[in-house]
DNA sequence: AATTACCCTACTTAATTAATAGGGTATGCA
DNA sequence: TGCATACCCTATTAATTAAGTAGGGTAATT
């Protein structure tokens, strides 16, 4: 299950994406208008500046603002900063690997070589999907 | 990420269908196998049982059998039953359907749109794999 | 009748999620 | 300089889920 935190970081991205022009937006701006708890908000923001996607102006006028152009903004990025690893176990994931405990050979796993399969599907659509992408809804 | 309850349950059933006969396979047997706590392995086959994907006997001689050909069980059934929805957000499950409190509207929604084609590319996957299929390994 | 092996309930421990609380600090403007 | 704004950071908490553990009950077979 998508946690509520990548959830919310999609939307308040896509909400900056939205922006006209650059000038900062304030955390509560989209905590209001995206109905986002705006502490929680504000700690998902955080994240996202500290990965590179975000940056930020503090006082009057400040905000947060998008680093990038979001067509240059793959959902690769997003998913694996706010949710981790894209694959539904850790041995068959690119960036999070990790040998299973049991299982003595990977390739003679049944589970493994599944869900192989449906991370190269998913990662697909995340490879091919930016942040621009998400904003014709 | 997938729970060890459907990693283990997936193992079990592909023990269960590489076997020439059909003759009942007692869960110690398979717990040995496969590296799987007795006790939690029992949970998980009763499961299986209750909807309808494994049979049992009791007695000596007892234990798990498949009801139907490994070809004829799909892995949406059996990652329906363990893992339950196969789709990342409810608004979006085909069999575990529920609305967003947040999100004044679904169509609209950049996150629903995405997890929509994510949850599409993965049922495809789920769909044509049958039990047969992970026990070509 | 005894053994085998499934069946069922309840409990526990650990981890994670989704916040909530409360204050600290840098920035810009008057 | 000083004040308001708005980001920055740490700690705590309640709820939920995962992953087992414990212990006994019951049905079927030999």
């Amino acid at each position: 299950m998508l946690s509520k935190k990548t959830k919310y970081g999609i939307k308040a991205l896509t909400y900056l994406a939205k922006q006209e022009n650059k000038t900062p937006v304030q955390i509560a701006t989209i905590s209001n208008s995206e109905n986002i708890s705006l502490k929680f908000l504000e700690s998902i923001l955080l994240t996202l500046r500290k990965n590179g996607i975000l940056g930020s102006k503090k006082g009057k006028g400040g905000g947060y603002y998008l680093l990038k152009e979001p067509s240059e903004i793959p959902m690769t990025s997003i998913m694996r900063i706010l949710e981790g690893p894209i694959s539904m176990v850790p041995c068959v994931s690119l960036n999070f690997y990790e040998k299973c405990s049991d299982c003595p050979d990977e390739n003679a796993c049944a589970v493994h070589n599944l869900m192989l399969e449906v991370r190269d599907s998913t990662l697909q659509i995340f490879r091919n999907t930016s942040l621009a992408d998400l904003c014709k809804c």
